[in-house]
DNA sequence: GACAATCGACGAAATCATTCGTATGTTTGA
DNA sequence: TCAAACATACGAATGATTTCGTCGATTGTC
C-alpha cells in the first residue's frame, strides 16, 4: 500500500542517485570505480552498492552505459539543468508555496554568498527583467 | 540493510510529511480533517492515511498536538524558515555543488518571476550588501 | 437514552531505497 | 598458462515510507 510509481519522466533521483548524479556532473562520464572512489571519500559505502545502484539508475533511464569498453562507462542520461529544474521546482512547490522569491531569499541566507556570488545574480535578475528599478 | 537513521534533530521532512506541514503553514493549526480536505483536493489521500502520518510527525517532535480539543488540533513544531533552510541547504549540497547562485539562477530560469518578485529580491540582495555595483 | 456520525488508535501490508554478500565471468601480469 | 585481481550480475535483507482497514471511544441529534 505504498505510493504508486511516478511517471517516468519527471522522475526525481533519490539521495544516493543524486550523489551519484553529481559526481557523473562533476567528472564526467566514469566506471563505477571511479565513482565509488569519490563517493568513499566523503562517505562510507561500498563497491557493490554503487554498482547496484547504477545499474538500477541505468535501468530507471537516469544514466546510459557503454558496455562496449571495459570496465563500462556510465553517463548521466539527463541534462543536469533539466534535473535541477525539476528539483528546485518540486522543492518550491512542495514547501515554498510556489514563491520563487521566498527560496531565493532564503537560499541566500541560508549560505553566505560573497559579494563577486551577489553581483552575478543582479546580473541575471537584470538580463530577466531589462535591469528596470 | 537499509541506511541508518539520521539524527532526530536536522531531520527533514519526507514528501508526504513536507506536503501536511505546507499545509499547516498556509492555512495554521488544523484538524486531520482539515489536512486531509485540502490535500485531497490535489490528491488521491484518505483521511486515515492523513491521520497516520500526522500521528508519527507527532512523535518525530515535527507537529505538536492539542489533545484538549476535540478534535484535535495540530500545528507544525518548526520554524517553517528553519525546515525552510535545511532544505534549500540539502538540495544545495547534493546537486547544485553547494553553489547558491546555481540554485537562485535556476529556480528564477525555472519558474517565470514577476517585476515585482525581481525588484522584491534585487532589495534582498541590496540588504546583503548595501547595493554595490 | 438511542442511534448515527465522527474521531482516534493501531496494526499490518505494500512499496521504496539502500545495503552488501556471493557467484561468475573477464582481464592482467608473472 | 594460470592465478590473482577486477568487473559485473544477482538476489536477498533491512529499514523507511506510505497506505488503509477496522475497532472502540466520543460526540451530536432526536
Amino acid at each position: 500500500m505504498a505510493r504508486p510509481r511516478l511517471d517516468p519522466e519527471r522522475r526525481r533521483p533519490t539521495e544516493a542517485e543524486a550523489s551519484i548524479l553529481a559526481t557523473l556532473w562533476e567528472h564526467g562520464p566514469s566506471t563505477v570505480r571511479q565513482v565509488h572512489e569519490h563517493l568513499a571519500s566523503q562517505q562510507d559505502v561500498g563497491l557493490t552498492t554503487v554498482l547496484k545502484l547504477m545499474q538500477i539508475m541505468a535501468e530507471k533511464g537516469l544514466l546510459a552505459r557503454d558496455t562496449s569498453v571495459r570496465p563500462q562507462v556510465f553517463s548521466p542520461a539527463r541534462d543536469q539543468a533539466d534535473v535541477q529544474a525539476d528539483m528546485v521546482g518540486d522543492l518550491l512547490d512542495r514547501i515554498f508555496g510556489g514563491s520563487t522569491e521566498n527560496l531565493v531569499l532564503r537560499a541566500l541566507s541560508t549560505r553566505p554568498s560573497s559579494p563577486e556570488e551577489i553581483a552575478a545574480i543582479r546580473r541575471h535578475l537584470d538580463a530577466l527583467d531589462g535591469g528596470d528599478r
